[in-house]
DNA sequence: ATGCACCCTGTAGCAGCTACAGGGTCAAGA
DNA sequence: TCTTGACCCTGTAGCTGCTACAGGGTGCAT
């Protein structure tokens, strides 16, 4: 038997993200004792530590659930878990590229700006709108 | 004279976004027509493209707020307006990073899966809590 | 009995929009 | 002139994924 609390520090969760996934539907509302505590077992670690660690791979709390409701049938082919994960692998791999060509056009402004006043600032005059001279 | 459509079109914004940006004071509140209309000269299409292009280089509003604050004062000294660029260049590299190291972890998941069923599957497991067999 | 750490519910806040509901305005066409 | 339709107005609520209260109750040690 477990609190809110220990298995918040078993599973590096806050107390309240876990009220929060409860809420959502994301865990089941467990027992309670007689003080009306929430009393979790070792089913509610396992489904939290999944939870978590989905979370940290970056998977949104949609595909945690699509992922958690696919694990519960344990007898079904697993392409649609490989499939959920290849997917949000192409988009982190989109965010990535994303990210790349910020940086490069921020580089490449960063580099321009030779000090001076703002007003001659390369910077200031990259962000300003198109002018037609 | 710009109505609120006009602008949004020529800066790829939308109504509501425009708006919103008055309400939280980014854009000054515009002059009105007489049938309560907003109406937008040069100026406003000027700094609303300078919020698009720095939003679009992912600065936060807060921080393009900063940078149209100090972009005003075309005499002052552009080295403020340097760091707050690289320092949100820091923050685009440092997602980069935790992103590649997600993608490296996404990766060596799918990899592991061997297809079969999900009792099997190395994906469900790798979620799965720490097994103490 | 008193303090303290923990638990409870319910609500509001964060970023940065986006999407209504329920109206008013304006220009063009019949 | 009337009507249609595209636009505009305000105000409020929703989205993600938590996080932070307020205002209480519980449980254990001293």
């Amino acid at each position: 038997m477990l609190t809110i609390g220990e298995l918040g520090r078993a599973t590096e969760t806050g107390v309240e993200t876990i009220r929060y996934y409860e809420r959502i539907g994301l865990l089941p509302r467990p027992s309670r004792t007689g003080g009306n505590y929430r009393a979790y077992g070792e089913a509610d670690l396992g489904r939290l530590s999944f939870i978590r660690r989905a979370r940290a791979l970056g998977f949104p709390l949609d595909r945690v659930r699509a992922l958690l409701s696919l694990s519960d049938d344990r007898g079904r082919d697993c392409a649609t878990i490989d499939l959920l994960a290849r997917e949000h692998l192409a988009e982190v791999e989109r965010k990535i590229a994303d990210l790349a060509a910020l940086r490069r056009e921020l580089a490449a402004m960063i580099d321009s700006c030779g000090g001076g006043t703002v007003a001659q600032c390369r910077i200031v005059e990259a962000l300003g709108p198109a002018r037609r001279d």
